[in-house]
DNA sequence: ATTGAAGTTTACGTTAACGTAAGTTATATT
DNA sequence: AATATAACTTACGTTAACGTAAACTTCAAT
């Protein structure tokens, strides 16, 4: 454990708030692929990175399928032309999904504001109903 | 089908592009809870409104039991204290869900942009070999 | 030498969110 | 009257994303 540039499954887990097996899992669903030293497995920085697009995509709500395929994006191999054209087409694609989430967000809080606006009045009712000064 | 202010199952289904059995599954897990006029469903603008909620939720990743417990906020019977200081906190944490979302969202947007710009350079250096003029 | 902590594999279990029949009923149209 | 269309209920099936348990191995420290 030499503070080296690499990283141990658990560290990672901590470090993401994950479970091991939820890393092995990413594993088998081949969006990790670790090195081994023996048995172990032994993470790079680029295993982390992978790692947290998979976390964050989780948050935005993507299936391991489409962090799979946002993966793909950033690897090399996509050489040839038709698949360059394919990955900017998923690009545009992307976005506009990101855009559709960004207006639901702003839909959302704007409901939130209401709610709590109604919530808010209705315990101003009732703390003038106890009032004591 | 007289275009009432009401809805038949099948009108929201095709709206929202779910399936019927999506919006019956939805009953079953108590977040709609339509009307009957014999056997069949009758859904109105506030059920509409709900459904519409549902499937925003979906696009940001959220369970059915979170739309549920959003669903919950715009009801009335939150009438005692407790209950609605429980509802200001969670539309807190709501609001801090999707803060996050927004930063995931403004990160992804860079990335994407980054992976892009790869992809087109590359396309450049493709029709260049390629050129023709 | 042994114990304990972290790692491994294998494999069955679980939950959410529907899909997919199969068989029934009601309404409306030809 | 017959048939098509849309609805309904019941119930088993399916997929994704892990959870959980069992039975090793590998080191490091007591």
């Amino acid at each position: 454990m030499v503070t080296d540039t690499t990283f141990s499954i658990s560290q990672l887990a901590k470090e993401f708030g994950v479970t091991t097996r939820t890393i092995r899992h990413y594993e088998d669903m081949h969006l990790l692929s670790p090195q081994r030293q023996g048995q172990k497995r032994i993470y790079t920085f680029a295993d982390r990175t992978k790692l947290k697009l998979i976390v964050r995509g989780k948050r935005l709500g993507l299936s391991l399928q489409e962090s799979g395929d946002l993966l793909h994006m950033y690897e090399p191999g996509k050489n040839n032309i038709d698949q360059l054209e394919r990955t900017v087409e998923y690009i545009g694609a992307s976005r506009q999904k990101l855009s559709q989430q960004l207006r639901d967000i702003s839909t959302m809080l704007d409901e939130l504001n209401k709610a709590e606006a109604g919530c808010k009045a209705e315990l101003e009712a009732h703390s003038k109903l106890t009032k004591k000064t």
